[in-house]
DNA sequence: GTACGTCTTCAAGTGGACTTCAAGTCAAGG
DNA sequence: CCTTGACTTGAAGTCCACTTGAAGACGTAC
């Protein structure tokens, strides 16, 4: 029980291929607990490594790290039956649908601006554009 | 031609449904030329609206401010043969295809997640995983 | 003793597209 | 004359996820 295994925060970026700015900065924000310390240095165990696994995952996933950290609590405060990380999901799913769906409207305006087919063009821009509505202030030169 | 209709920035902006910061914000960085004024206010003509509508369209597509100013100066010194801009066009449409596959990889996460196949999750991630190295400085304490 | 490497802190910088603010100008209307 | 509203300017603030820098402390190797 005495060799338990403390890393430095130097080891735990290199293990996990982050910078120890990184590392710090998560603990600043809330994301990482402030860890035990020796000698005024942290030290962590094993653990940082899936925590900072699960931040790495979450955000590949399209969280911000404002998100992630809701995520984390809702997980710690478990209330199994109204698990709202589930909602955040499922919110976080239909955003992602819409980004794709953004960037496919980027696809076909590019492909259209590349034929130079301006009707088509016309089509694509249409549905976002502002009509233009009777002047209210016009000034005469 | 005596009577040729100018805009305030204010009428202008109504007319596209932009606001006025956004269009002194454009002329700041070069996107849209000085403005003739009148009593130091700024008054444009109509084409300002098709201007706005240019830069809205380049922006739907994908590109940035600075890609549009590019994209503006190279339509202005058309070289018809090695027209520079569908190099930049096709550049941002595989640039969208890169963004579209990554969206798609946030899909197969969250629904993953959604799931709690644990299993097909680590798949998703694994990729992108650094795996864990030797231990090199390790403090025991 | 001194050079090296790692650690500590806090502050500020990055990029992109704006918005917001402060302080002042201008013309029209009452 | 005074208010109102729209305009002018430059500077600074916003969001996000970090990184970079400065200045200092500590331990270890030579």
């Amino acid at each position: 029980m005495s060799g338990e295994i403390r890393l430095s925060i130097g080891e735990v970026a290199r293990r996990a291929g982050v910078r120890t700015s990184k590392i710090r900065y998560y603990e600043s924000v809330g994301l990482l607990g402030a860890p035990a310390r020796s000698g005024g240095r942290r030290t962590y165990d094993g653990e940082i490594i899936d925590a900072l696994r699960v931040v790495q995952l979450a955000q590949q996933a399209g969280f911000t790290l404002a998100e992630v950290r809701r995520l984390l609590r809702d997980f710690d405060a478990a209330t199994p039956a109204s698990s709202r990380w589930r909602a955040m999901a499922e919110r976080k799913l239909r955003e992602v649908a819409a980004l794709i769906e953004l960037a496919r409207r980027r696809q076909r305006l590019l492909e259209a601006l590349m034929s130079c087919d301006c009707g088509q063009l016309a089509d694509c821009v249409r549905p976002t554009l502002v009509p233009i509505t009777r002047a209210s202030t016009v000034t005469r030169g």
